[in-house]
DNA sequence: CTGTGTCCTCAGGAACTCTTCAGGTTGTGC
DNA sequence: GCACAACCTGAAGAGTTCCTGAGGACACAG
């Protein structure tokens, strides 16, 4: 994998959210670059930002694609700009977003790219009895299935990819929420209450509270 | 998939068309790279000139079948000329085509072969009552024919297509629209309404709303 | 030119979700 | 056991997303 972007930022948070998923990421902050890392290493994914000092991210694939390479690109756009020009652009299987993302939001798509390219399989998060399907968007608790809102959906499915590790408030708030999202941290409470609630009714929680540090989803034994 | 033909611009055009349609092709121009391919890596379907510098199109086959290969041919011949040879001698279930051709044409003769190989669901799209009949482009509710106008009928199959799947909104205006279109993305929500009124009257909805994320369409249970 | 069918936009209202807040509960260190 | 911090939970308003019907724009056939 391999991500461009001129943000000192978004580099940093988008390769550390992929590193912690056990994938090969590297980095870099411009066009040329980013062509020569992509002709010289094997690259399946490139996360790539449309405005960049040198070259823009539609002229790099292009030039790949002369080349002959097969991988799947995820476009960083800004709202409403180059929104509709991405769109246009991104009809062979690439797929783009657009910032500010939520991180766990980018790290489904590059799941998809992944997937889509073969390099992934897998695609239900289980623990317990219950099961997170990501491309029905549904989450059954002992086979019947329940409603969750969109976000009480990415913050099951964060615990869910980190379970038996314990996730931060931190980073539940990275993940889930925008990264410039500057609301109270409470928030995080109020979700997994609601979390608990839907999903975690049984005698064995499967929802647990570490205090001070976070929570953590864990089979029940 | 195997293209096999000695005219880059042929080569060129079939293998395009065939990897638009998410197939897997592989193009050589010569009988012997073919026969070496088609004996190396497995193939369900060949696109075979008749005429090549090497060896032809029949005897690739003759060779192929005495081998036990038991995929599909379609021939690809020069009007008038081989064209009663290859009717002689296409008894077993292969198909031929004259140049020149329509590439759709192609696509399609394709499609049934890779259909009778079982490689490629059928025609028919289904999710509870709801049929849609990809031929005859017609869909029937209930065994009742419905009426639906022309982008009506691209999203309901868009929709059956990936049925059990959410399809984002970004995925229909991209899969229904034209690449280019600008227009509010509303304009998902008024076709999916008149959908709903047309095809899903019953007491148990078929398109279901995935709130922040798009439709999917599921068989109910 | 008129009628018909389809596409697309718009706007009001309905339904749902997010976020904050406040009061109650639980856990921890002294 | 006490005080304090951390956490839980329900309620409520603000905000967002979605649904639906109406109507103008456009193309095409008669």
């Amino acid at each position: 994998m391999l991500v461009v972007d001129d943000e000192e930022n978004i580099r940093f948070l988008v390769t550390s959210a992929l590193s912690v998923q056990d994938l090969d990421v590297n980095a870099v902050d411009n066009g040329t670059d980013a062509l020569h890392h992509l002709r010289t290493a094997s690259v399946d994914v490139v996360v790539l930002d449309i405005n960049l000092p040198d070259i823009d991210g539609f002229e790099i694939l292009r030039r790949l694609r002369a080349d002959g390479w097969a991988g799947s690109v995820l476009f960083l756009t800004a709202r409403g700009a180059t929104e509709d020009r991405v769109r246009g652009l991104t009809s062979g299987g690439d797929d783009y977003i657009t910032k500010p993302f939520a991180l766990e939001e980018l790290v489904a798509r590059v799941h998809v790219a992944l997937r889509r390219a073969g390099k992934l399989e897998q695609r239900e998060l289980r623990a317990g009895d219950v099961v997170l399907d990501e491309d029905a968007h549904e989450v059954r608790v002992g086979g019947e299935p329940v409603h969750l809102t969109p976000t009480e959906f990415k913050l099951l499915r964060l615990l869910l990819a980190n379970a038996g590790r314990v996730v931060t408030r931190g980073q539940i708030l990275d993940h889930v929420w925008e990264y410039d999202f500057d609301g109270e941290s409470a928030i995080v409470e109020t979700f997994i209450s609601g979390l608990r609630r839907k999903i975690d009714r049984g005698e064995r929680p499967l929802i647990h509270t570490v205090r001070g540090v976070g929570y953590s989803i864990r089979e029940p034994r």
